[in-house]
DNA sequence: TGCGGGTGTCGTACAGTGTGCGTAATGACG
DNA sequence: CGTCATTACGCACACTGTACGACACCCGCA
């Protein structure tokens, strides 16, 4: 027998219980995800969790081994709620369209970016495979070799998680200030200004881009996007 | 008179001290950034950081807010390990460097990854800022403009956070486990087959992976971003 | 020289955390 | 009916971040 491996994935569940108990692993995952978008990664805690599903702290651990275990489970019932392209044009639709739908779902859930971090193996949890199995069949039928695919998704994959983490960092410090975007981008501003104001190359940019009408983080994110597809286009066309 | 931001950065630091204190910001920074080393952040308290700098468990609040703001300044303090090419030949040269540094950096720190994600404005730290203002700099001078150069930023922000949050997620669960890399990877073969076997895609990258031999992290690494630059350079052109 | 007052340090205390353990209840099967 | 496996739960432990108040120190001023 093989060692087991410290991850959800490789444990086997537990068997099928025969009665119907009052806990369920994923009436607990969505609990926790209900309190996660409600009140934050920091605000989850075991008891709460027990106090929203009327049953005690450590009712919990007969469905989950530990906090830990908890949030690979939730993280990963939140990335099956990215969405695929069911008939997508060509790859870059394809890729494009899962890529939407993945900053969609991580600013939905604006904790998902910072934990993600935390959680191991987080490859082989199914709801990623799923996904990473649903880019390589659209970039291997467009022509990437397995190889050529697999580092086109590393990238892509790593661009969307960065671009979140700083998104949803945004967001989430605004959420924290209890004030709307404008607001709070109004009382940021002197702090800002007066922090930028010794390096000449940002403050200009920033000065450009305040002159600028079409600066939405939507538009940011579909440029940065282009710009990668474009880089592995370029790849695809040299072979 | 603004509301003062709720960052460390537009904080006013505490009136010079005339003599000289048993404790000051920088020790207790780079004590906490030894124990983040050695131990992981979950490891690190107040209590543990006092007691490493022969201090009370309290003692270090004359000097940080909180520990969410000591965060700030050790990943800021991080941030300044990030070396900047001092006479790159090129645009690409520039950021390509800088790349390599930041992910050397994060790799020698690799809580660093998942931590900065819950850090607040970690755009206006002054050692982030420095490093935008080099990138800014060597784009705008290579011919991008302000608008560009703001937006190739963002991509390659985002694109170097994600790698180093994947690779460094990678490096902390083989560090947990207390086993080399080869052995991990041994013990997780089966593991990781059992769960791809239902994805076939995933299981044919994973075989046209093993067999092939050049799959470093660092070539990866390397490969999604020249992937990148590429995108930013046919852009350039292209004006 | 003496004397406030400001500053840094630290002990105590409080509310809250994750979770190990023992026990009791529940229902299925022989 | 008894036996057994499984879940739920109360309690306890070690530990967390940090508010508060007391205390010791050193400064400039009288």
């Amino acid at each position: 027998m093989t060692k087991e491996m410290p991850t959800v994935w490789a444990r086997q569940p537990k068997r099928q219980q025969r009665d119907q108990p009052a806990l369920s692993r994923e009436q607990i995952v969505s609990a926790a995800l209900e309190l996660l978008d409600a009140e934050g990664p920091e605000a989850l805690s075991m008891r709460k969790l027990g106090a929203r599903l009327n049953a005690g702290a450590t009712s919990m651990y007969s469905h989950v081994a530990n906090k830990e275990e908890l949030l690979e489970l939730v993280v990963d019932d939140v990335h099956g709620e990215i969405q695929l392209p069911e008939t997508p044009a060509n790859w870059r639709e394809a890729v494009s369209g899962c890529a939407h739908s993945l900053r969609d779902t991580y600013l939905r859930h604006p904790w998902m970016a910072a934990t993600v971090g935390s959680v191991p193996l987080i490859n082989i949890s199914p709801n990623m495979l799923r996904m990473s199995d649903y880019l390589l069949q659209a970039l291997t039928s467009a022509g990437f070799s397995y190889k050529a695919a697999d580092q086109a998704l590393n990238a892509i994959a790593a661009y969307l998680i960065g671009a979140a983490t700083f998104e949803a960092a945004w967001l989430v410090t605004i959420q924290r200030s209890g004030q709307s975007e404008e607001q709070w981008l109004e009382k940021l501003m002197p702090a800002a200004e007066e922090a930028i104001k010794n390096y000449p190359h940002v403050l200009q940019a920033y000065q450009a881009q305040t002159e600028q009408s079409d600066n939405s983080r939507e538009a940011n994110f579909s440029n940065g996007l282009t710009c990668i597809l474009d880089g592995l286009e370029a790849r695809l066309e040299k072979v």
